[in-house]
DNA sequence: AATGAATGAGCCTTCATTCAT
DNA sequence: GATGAATGAAGGCTCATTCAT
């Protein structure tokens, strides 16, 4: 019962779970296939055995972690597409956070490294990956601001409330380190996921609520141009 | 002919220029001391005559990144500090920005990928580096949200303020990437830096107002609560 | 073909057989991994594989040698402990010279050159070797020059017969030396070991005998003075 | 009149000093130009403009201590040609102790350390030295044997001589080296030049005698034999 | 399928030497 | 005559990869 996979996926698997866990925490380049192999218990040959190389293996790792965080959290946060929207985007938000903080997937640390520090290896399917999450909030956020909104309202404000979530990131990632690194970083405090997408989901509210009022204060400024127009034309 | 050994500072100068450009680009890692010879021109060796080595090159090339930074850039965008808190917010949000977008400095970019991919040699520098940014914001976030703010509020308002500057990072980085490995990027917005300080500043703003006016709203209540137990209490 | 990865130790001891011959011949500085990678014909990466670095071959080859060379030459000389210490004391002679001469082993001619450009790798190994190499001289020495000698004694003693016995590595050294490099040495004796030994042990008694009787005369010649201290006491 | 060679010989002056003393200590691998001009106090491309090199360097510093060395002690340790055998042995002793241990000549020394590990830069040079030194003592070992003495047996008595000399420059070595490298050589003693001199002068003519002795012995022994054999044969 | 052994490319660094002043 | 700056060659080491079992 225990052991699953005697059929040789047993060493695979292993080493993704080691990979991405690794790479999560070194990033591709300090990283090496020694590295995982020992965490793996694997033979470093293991590496090319399975996936041809290091580069593949990172890739996979990545992929791995992707799928297995999607499953575990998806992306909506559980929210149904037919909820008010200020509920779907607190769902993505949360949805975001939690996949951040769950210590058992590292797709979002991975990418998170792989766009500070690009390797090219994850560039395609990165950007896929980042267009999904954006498009999933430029979606809500386009439909809280209204239709008077213009693209550059919608990525601006989307891109806030992504970055708000991206920030988290560093966080967690500094409070997994090794205690022996945290010597001067005694000021780490613990974050409550649930706490941090509150402020998050009233930052955001906020800041889209207060591009509304001003597009439509200056829409009906300009409607009442409009019929100033129309008066003083009516007028003459 | 080429100018050389003037006064034994041009080489250094080189070293120090195209340290701080490759390393913003490639990460500690990536970076190999031929990459920056080769943009410095310079002979391999120079980096262990002038700094002992790659790692005390790496850290000279940031402090160097950070002090040109700071002289273009004051972290208080040349606000006053009498001016309204708000002025101020705007100020250091746009000082920020303009430190992240100006081409010539790497400093945050190279603080960014320290952040993401550590390598331990700017951990203590970085720390001071962030501490120093955050207290600035710290301070006006509290005096913006009011007396009635907890600590837990001011670092969320601040870290939600921070984190929306710095994704702004990676944008800039997409952006100033050779047009090679833009292939599927085509969608890399140009993104204008003030409007972007604006849409953080709007957001900020509206952030805090709303958990200020949370904070007026419970307190009022609160005091509600107490009139009335005293009422009742009267009425014994 | 080649007999390659058989079981592991096949290169491990061809660098072992390279690093003590080469070591031997050229000194710790002079030597590079190169070097010895070509007499043993592995590939230079083979050093840091097996064990670890240069230093560590160093260490390494030097206790090869010098269990190889135990093995064959035992310290005694195969004499008995109750044999009388004029056979002990050849045995001892005989046998470290043989030590020095067999053309397999390269212990001394390693720690000879350890004495002179110490690197301080072998600075404990040598030591404790040298004094186990004393201190069995010493006995003997101890032993032969009776118990009215000094500690002085003692110690002159012993170190002019290891230092007769070391000068042997010289010509070792030498007659081992390639061709070449023997241009104006033409005058290079072959000396046999015996002979040597032979030389060095009559020096070895004849000195030690000259001392002891010393000894006597003087130890005599003070009893003598007691005794006609004590007449002359005696006729006051 | 402190500076007495402004002329330009007083860099190339200090370089040779430093040069001798660090070579003595270190050997000439492990020792490096900037070792050497950080001594003498002078710019590390002095020795490639005086000398014209490390290699060249190292020659003139050996001859340098050489000449010095033979200033301060003669040859002969200033006991005259018309002296007794023995007087002029232990003139050349202990000229060639007090050569060892004179702190400010490192002739000696780099010799020593030339010879267990040669760079052949010296060999010829060496070669020489080494050959005047040896026919001193051979002239008078022969003297000493008595003509009956055959060349095996001089060539191995001045050996023992020398090498009982030579033995002296490990101690010497030692007690020179910074107290931090003594830690485990605690024991080592200090050794009074005369009184080693005295007991490898006490081993020598033992050894010479005891030679000398078998030497009449064996050939009185013949006489006798052939007397003998001479009245067996008148008894016929 | 999996592994221990072995390899080669490449990197950082050292150091003797050269250059321009 | 002397020096600080700069260089090129070479060494030790790391590490991803390959080989033979």
């Amino acid at each position: 019962m225990k052991k699953q996979r005697i059929d040789g996926q047993e060493t695979r698997l292993r080493l993704l779970d080691a990979a991405s866990m690794v790479f999560a925490k070194k990033g591709f380049w300090e990283t090496t296939n020694a590295d995982i192999c020992k965490v793996a218990q694997v033979n470093t040959a293991s590496v090319n055995y399975h996936f041809g190389g290091k580069e593949e293996l990172y890739i996979s790792a990545w992929k791995y972690s992707f799928d297995k965080s999607l499953e575990a959290h998806p992306q909506d946060g559980g929210v149904p597409p037919e909820a008010s929207p200020k509920d779907r985007l607190r769902g993505r938000i949360l949805s975001f956070l939690q996949r951040v903080a769950d210590p058992k997937t590292y797709e979002i640390e991975i990418m998170h490294k792989e766009m500070a520090c690009p390797t090219g290896l994850l560039h395609k399917i990165v950007h896929s990956s980042l267009k999904t999450l954006n498009d999933g909030f430029k979606t809500i956020v386009a439909e809280l601001l209204g239709k008077d909104a213009n693209e550059k309202q919608i990525l601006f404000c989307h891109m806030n409330i992504v970055n708000m979530c991206f920030g988290f990131v560093h966080y967690i990632h500094l409070s997994r380190l090794p205690i022996d690194d945290q010597n001067d970083m005694n000021d780490v405090v613990e974050i409550d996921v649930k706490d941090f997408a509150d402020y998050v989901l009233i930052f955001s509210m906020a800041g889209i609520n207060s591009i509304r009022k001003e597009n439509r204060n200056s829409s009906t400024l300009s409607e009442n141009n409009s019929k100033k127009k129309k008066r003083k034309a009516g007028n003459k």
